[in-house]
DNA sequence: GCCGTTTTCGGCCCGACTGTTTTCAGTCG
């Protein structure tokens, strides 16, 4: 029995959705959606740590009755006390609370009234007319309920950052212009950059009378306006994403960007210690009894409760606050610490420019250097580089690097990693490189044993430098490959190879987890943005973000450092 | 169900908006 820690995770959730139907003690419920998150964070296989002996009650939000349940899970493959509950519960009764706008509440009225067990007999009771005959639900509620359905249908989706921010740009750009308006900023996952957001909190301050919600509402891509109030309106736009957008006064603005940015999880953690201090902290301020003693700025808030400022990108209750209260906060990298980058493409491949083009736009981006990282041979469908066009590309770049001032380009090659663990091209055109960039691009689908195998094989190979795109994954399109991460980073670790940091915004792999634990095993990333136009070298924010939320700092970044003395980490024995 | 800088028992974050209500419950973030 292999079980994943996200099915875990959602037997945890579901369980919790039905303990709330049956109107279990809150706290309780929140327990067990704690330790879903737990779960679902984790870097390592709870399977694995089990089979070692690990004590999971140690485990944050995990106690003992919780541990004994993670057991059963992973020995049967199902939790019998969510049996017993989905018997009493029939139906999907959990998934319709993830409709917006139904609640446990009204789900289990729906239930006991109407006998309303899944999608499909709800929407036949709202067709029917029945919904409204309910206390408590009206014509309006039966309304945004069968719209919701029908989204629902379609499929929810989050929104990758990129899409995100070009959305925010021109949002902040409608916004900032309006009378009275002071600051306009993100706050949410946004801010913290989370690969994906679920809609985007923008958190504004400005003079009493401003019509700033009349202009947001009339923002010209909205579809709906889902609530308008004078604090806080919602809309929706047609491009599916949803907005909030809260206006709070001046002295606000500090806890309302730190309570706007969140996560739920941190802003709960940093609640109870402001509670424990007999102080009150919520979007206005932090308060002692009714005096405001702090909220003009997010280290004021910080301040009251005797944290350090904590960046946004750490906010999720994985340790930030312990290690804030430590003064051990890791001092993260910046886009400004990146001093080249190590994976890009050009005409030869699948690229659209030339090697000058990128060099000189890797210079403009102020880097010292800029690896060529074309594919090589049995990507044929980029028309990957043999022996013999590789070979040109490197007389190519020694010619060019004489010529062109300010930058240098590494001589390099993304070489595909075959199934048997071998590299396409041989080593005596291998070792004229600079550096390899090595990835898997094919036979996605093999058992994580092999898979795994595969890699290591690879990195058997003295040329083997960076493990390019480390899962594989396409975010929302394609699952990671299986493999086992930790055996892979510690086999890096042994060969003195390293990991990619991918910062293409639909890739994004190593992941934040996955970022933390290679930093807690010694092992340093690359971060790269596999560039195949000069644009697209700008999308190293994205994997700084990754990083940051990978408590990376540059010291544990290749590319901070200069070529000299990348140079030496590169080398392998 | 978890957890401990008052505690091994008794707490556990907090406010806005909507709809259906004459004062509030439910839902959401």
């Amino acid at each position: 029995m292999s079980v994943l820690n996200a099915e875990i995770a959602g037997i945890f959730n579901r369980y919790a959705a039905l303990l709330e139907i049956e109107g279990a003690n809150s706290f309780r419920i929140r327990a067990y959606r704690n330790a879903a998150r737990t779960v679902q964070d984790l870097p390592q296989s709870l399977e694995s740590m089990l089979k070692e002996g690990e004590d999971l009650s140690e485990l944050p939000t995990i106690g003992k009755d919780l541990a004994a349940k993670i057991k059963e899970i992973v020995e049967t493959g199902q939790l019998s006390d969510l049996q017993k509950l989905e018997q009493k519960t029939p139906g999907d009764l959990a998934k319709l609370t993830a409709l917006p706008g139904l609640g446990p509440k009204r789900v289990k009225a729906l239930y006991d009234v109407l006998k309303i067990a899944n999608l499909a007999d709800l929407q036949t009771a709202i067709e029917a007319g029945k919904l409204r005959e309910l206390p408590g639900f009206g014509s309006k509620t039966e309304e945004k309920i069968l719209k919701e359905i029908k989204r629902h249908l379609q499929a929810e989706k989050r929104t990758n950052l990129h899409a995100a921010e070009q959305v925010a740009e021109s949002l902040l750009r409608h916004l900032k212009g309006v009378v009275g308006v002071k600051a306009v900023v993100v706050a949410g996952s946004y801010r913290r950059r989370r690969e994906t957001v679920g809609d985007l909190d923008i958190l504004v301050t400005c003079t009493k009378g401003s019509n700033v919600m009349d202009r947001f509402i009339g923002y010209d891509a909205v579809e709906e306006v889902i609530s308008k109030g004078k604090t806080r309106s919602t809309v929706l736009l047609r491009l599916g994403l949803q907005i909030d957008l809260r206006v709070v006064p001046q002295v606000s603005y500090g806890a309302a960007l730190h309570y706007f940015t969140g996560s739920k999880a941190h802003n709960i953690a940093v609640r109870r210690i402001a509670v424990k201090r007999g102080l009150k902290l919520n979007e206005y301020g932090i308060f002692k009894r009714e005096k405001r003693v702090a909220g003009r700025t997010e280290e004021e808030v910080f301040a009251q409760v005797d944290l350090p400022y904590i960046e946004p990108e750490l906010r999720e209750n994985r340790g930030e606050i312990e290690a804030a209260r430590k003064g051990a906060l890791p001092r993260l990298i910046s886009l400004a610490d990146i001093r080249g980058d190590l994976h890009s493409h050009t005409k030869a491949t699948d690229g659209k420019y030339t090697i000058r083009k990128m060099a000189e736009a890797a210079r403009e981006r102020g880097y010292e250097y800029l690896a060529i990282t074309d594919h090589t041979k049995h990507v044929t469908v980029a028309h990957g580089l043999d022996a013999k066009r590789l070979a040109k590309q490197i007389e190519d770049i020694d010619r060019l690097n004489k010529k062109l001032e300010g930058i240098m380009i590494l001589k390099s090659a993304e070489v595909d990693i075959l199934e048997d663990g071998s590299l396409d091209l041989p080593n005596e055109i291998l070792k004229e490189l600079d550096l390899t960039v090595c990835s898997v691009h094919y036979k996605f689908d093999l058992a994580a044993q092999k898979q795994t195998a595969r890699i290591i094989r690879a990195m058997d190979n003295p040329y083997f430098n960076i493990l390019g795109h480390p899962t594989g994954r396409l975010i929302g399109q394609r699952d990671p490959y299986a493999i086992n991460m930790r055996r892979l980073m510690m086999a890096a670790l042994e060969r003195g190879c390293y990991f990619e940091v991918n910062a293409q915004p639909e890739r994004l792999d190593l992941t934040d987890i996955h970022c933390r634990m290679a930093k807690e095993m010694g092992l340093r990333v690359a971060i790269s943005t596999d560039a195949h136009t000069t644009a697209t070298l700008d999308y190293m924010r994205f994997g700084v973000g990754q990083a940051r939320r990978g408590w990376l700092e540059p010291e544990d970044v290749l590319n901070t450092r200069s070529w000299k003395n990348l140079k030496k980490l590169l080398k392998r024995r």
